[in-house]
DNA sequence: CTCATTACTTACATTTTGTATAGTACCTAT
DNA sequence: ATAGGTACTATACAAAATGTAAGTAATGAG
């Protein structure tokens, strides 16, 4: 996470991969350590930070924050923030972040299969 | 690549996440940089090492060599090893590798949306 | 005033992934 | 005998992702 260097033959790379794959530009966006399974507990109502928190074994506040954080830059959750105290922000999948459900429905069906087919 | 720890927190947070989460998982296995290329080029049909590098413009042989590895061991693709000089060896998807087929489609029609939006 | 609560920051360490560059073994054709 | 093609392997290093541990601001309750 952090920053990713732009003069870097790794980024480019990346960008030129991106530019004429459109699933490893896909998999570049989704594919952080956390992100589906955010996106999968989001695809279920909007969640305030401290409840992801809980439903994310393991996970460190700095983690979710910048997993949040990038996924909000894609437009793929909208962060609302309710001017109170205690604060209260609450993350909701936008409509790209919705059209998420079918990609991971298919990504659930395979990883079972390969799972299964691992453990012969 | 390379090799990675099994004692390090990173590794145990990803195998507990791959457990309860399919998606995760999955992610987790084809989630490489050259991965899903590699795999949609194969889709067409079997290729040799050679063929595959210059599909995949950049990348290093070290890289190609890491992957491939990475995809027998998962039992995503099978190596053929023609003996004779020069060497021919072919690279073929696994049943299980070709039902990626509809997990591509699926991350390329939503990676296709998603550039779309991002560019408005 | 002090403490608890919530959603973060910041600084730094470690682990994992990727690149660059140079080899190797094998046989065949020149 | 030497050069060339193929599919690697080795080593060193760079960059990116992830992790740990500690702090911050705001404010209402006690």
């Amino acid at each position: 996470m952090s920053k990713i260097k732009r003069s870097s033959t790794n980024f480019s790379n990346k960008v030129a991969l991106s530019d004429e794959c459109p699933e490893a530009y896909a998999s570049h966006i989704i594919g952080g350590q956390w992100t589906l399974v955010i996106c999968s507990w989001l695809l279920n109502g909007k969640l305030r930070f401290g409840e992801l928190k809980k439903k994310l074994p393991n996970i460190t506040e700095r983690m979710l924050t910048l997993q949040l954080r990038k996924l909000e830059k894609n437009k793929i959750v909208c962060r609302t923030v309710h001017a109170e105290v205690p604060p209260r922000v609450e993350y909701e999948l936008t409509p790209i972040g919705l059209a998420l459900r079918s990609v991971i429905k298919e990504l659930e069906y395979w990883g079972d299969c390969h799972k299964q087919l691992m453990n012969e």
